[in-house]
DNA sequence: TTCGAACCGTAACATTTGTTACGGTTTATC
DNA sequence: GATAAACCGTAACAAATGTTACGGTTCGAA
């Protein structure tokens, strides 16, 4: 198996090529190829291997029980595929994975990355760390949910977008219609209270330009 | 140290103490004493060490930057803090750590963590189950919390029930309330549509009983 | 058993948000 | 530079949800 690649994503890294040679060497790892249409994983299946997709790119589809099914994500080569649902009581895979081109992937058991993990520190670190930023996004996106308006919302996105950029003009670094889709509202609807806060005096907004013009204000408006 | 109530947490689930104690004896680990009041760790401070709770209790409160504070969970020992962010790279304190009473923590600076995971394959295992749990849980109310209408909410809701408990007949397991706060809508606005999905006859309540009368329909009205 | 607190069901009304539609502007591509 | 596609700003209207209020019910503690 060609493991070049796999030097390449975040679970790798830091990581030589000899090294990853002498992991893999030791593990039970089942390199498969697959054509375009073929389905990967079935949802509900139980997450039971770790499948790294080594070239070409794959879609993850959720089906509801009505049968109709929403993309939720694609992911192309070379990255882990649902890396964090691999452990845990209820591991399932929480979507279909079908391929979008011809390609390869790796398949480790679950105990083989168990134990691949142990054998290697900086592995191990990457793994969690990984784990880790997944969750503290996933946690971030539910706080921004759980705001009831989208004053709120608008709120706590510009202060930490103005904290990360160091300025208290920033730079969108979405289109509107993401950042309403992020937000979980209507694109007009996002658009209607951004007018609305230029006109209580928050905010100057120019295209995806937005100046801060009261943090205290915004502060509150945040909360209530 | 007395390592006996840490045996009682999932993180240590399966160790016998005579292994916990050798790997303990191999750690810096640090036991403090704290009295009630004290502020364990604050919030956006970098979490670079794990707290484990031996005995008394802490809270961990949400400070905005207006000042205003919000109780997020409170954690009664013997319970780790915040395993989840320990790692990763934003690995910040998503609270401020308040102890409610006298108690004890156990506190394991970040690379020992990593040391100890290591050491044992069980605890990696625990370790990476317990992310997992998390990040599952974390996943399954992101995606209640995207679906636009307070009938998908309770569709989806319903079904997942009824699947759980393996029957038609799904009995509430918390109050509507409770229910009604976890989906972040107003209780009257649960209470509403209940009463709205009886009179188009996808279900019957009574109280905290509920029939699913059409489950076709229930997974229709999923969706759109 | 009684009392109070929490919970439940419902209604009228206020507010927020979504929908749809339209025209202008930017951006990418040929 | 022409063209199409995506993006942006706005408005009128519809729909969903929140708010407030009130009385009944259940449950647990005194």
């Amino acid at each position: 198996m060609n493991l070049a690649p796999l030097l390449k994503i975040p679970l790798f890294r830091s990581l030589d090529e000899a090294e990853l040679e002498r992991i893999f060497a030791e593990l039970k790892t089942i390199e498969t190829r697959f054509k375009k249409g073929d389905i990967l994983a079935m949802q509900e299946e139980s997450c039971n291997r770790l499948i790294i997709l080594l070239t070409g790119s794959v879609t993850g589809e959720m089906a509801d029980e009505a049968g109709r099914v929403t993309k939720v994500e694609d992911v192309e080569a070379p990255s882990p595929i649902a890396i964090l649902f691999l452990f845990g009581a209820a591991n399932r895979f929480p979507v279909q994975v079908t391929a979008l081109e011809d390609g390869t992937a790796a398949v480790i058991p679950r105990v083989s990355v168990l134990r691949m993990l142990s054998m290697n520190e900086v592995l191990l670190k990457n793994y969690l760390d990984i784990s880790a930023d997944f969750a503290t996004r996933l946690s971030n996106k539910l706080n921004m949910m759980s705001l009831n308006t989208i004053r709120q919302k608008l709120a706590v996105w510009l202060l930490g977008l103005s904290k990360r950029q160091g300025s208290d003009t920033v730079v969108l670094d979405k289109t509107k219609s993401a950042l309403a889709d992020y937000f979980g509202i209507a694109r007009p609807s996002l658009e209607r209270e951004l007018t609305a806060m230029q006109r209580d005096g928050l905010i100057a907004a120019n295209r995806k330009t937005i100046t801060l013009l009261s943090k205290k204000a915004l502060a509150e408006a945040m909360t209530k």
